[in-house]
DNA sequence: TAGAGATACATGCAAACGCATATAACTTGC
DNA sequence: GCAAGTTATATGCGTTTGCATGTATCTCTA
């Protein structure tokens, strides 16, 4: 396959690629991220999302990262007091997580400056219907389509 | 901001990480990359995209990796006789960028199965008109919208 | 209910990353 | 035309990543 325009699904893969790279960079330049990565963010908000703490391989179902390198940076997070792991009554092997106080304190607070940001980038980009359409096709995309 | 819908613009962002990490996820899974990563290939893919060498900041722009990073990356891949450095004639500062023979056979190889996978993935999860749509909207966020 | 295989997480280790900073080359104001 | 500031890339160094593999637990079949 040569590079430039060949199937419409290629080419709409590639706009997203660009955006996504674009979006993240822009996100990374912001000075909020005080104690935590953008990484170390995602699961802290993953896990704000979740009313129940989560396993390890159901937040490894979010993050873009080795399962080892979530591992360690579950190490990481716990040993700085943001998050917890808790034994997992229903399965020796898994580890549970939830926030901590702190790790709740500190998702808010960066949580607060990100979404405003990310608000911002979106809208100037994007009028309100294709902010919507973004959203539908993208959960179809993560969904895996029609099969599955 | 306490995470769960608050604002379309952020459901969007959220949804497009998602698609992103999935999509990326299964691409990274497929056992196709033989002697290059996905970032490599990356970089490789931008550069048979360009007809005219390119210097590494213009490659920077595409890439989401630290300078450094992608300097040593440049490095390796020119290390294994991938790409070539050329001097800039009109910038001494500048290193410009081509893929040698040898590169551009690996970037045609792996982009094969590639572009393979990624249309199978796509279009089964999104009708012709979806993709379009997503095309469009992700260009215009890559570009960062109505401003600059 | 044992034994084989699968699953969840952790760990050793080399490779790769980001941050801070160095170096070299360009640009600008005077 | 030169000092001061900026831009393009490289390098030192501590941290993080991925791959391969280890350990513990669960599941399934006979």
């Amino acid at each position: 396959m040569i590079p430039g325009s060949r199937h419409p699904a290629n080419d709409a893969w590639e706009a997203l690629l660009s955006a996504h790279a674009a979006a993240m960079k822009q996100f990374a330049a912001e000075d909020i991220w005080g104690q935590v990565s953008i990484r170390e963010y995602d699961v802290l908000y993953t896990l704000a999302k979740c009313a129940e703490p989560i396993r390890i391989s159901e937040l490894h179902r979010h993050v873009l990262l080795s399962q080892p390198a979530l591992s360690r940076l579950v190490d990481r997070l716990a040993g700085r007091g943001l998050i917890e792991r808790h034994p997992d009554p229903a399965d020796g092997r898994s580890v549970c997580l939830s926030l901590t106080g702190a790790g709740r304190a500190v998702q808010h607070e960066v949580g607060r400056s990100h979404a405003r940001s990310v608000a911002r980038a979106m809208t100037a980009a994007l009028s309100r219907s294709e902010l919507a359409q973004l959203e539908t096709i993208c959960r179809k995309l993560a969904e895996g389509g029609p099969r599955q």
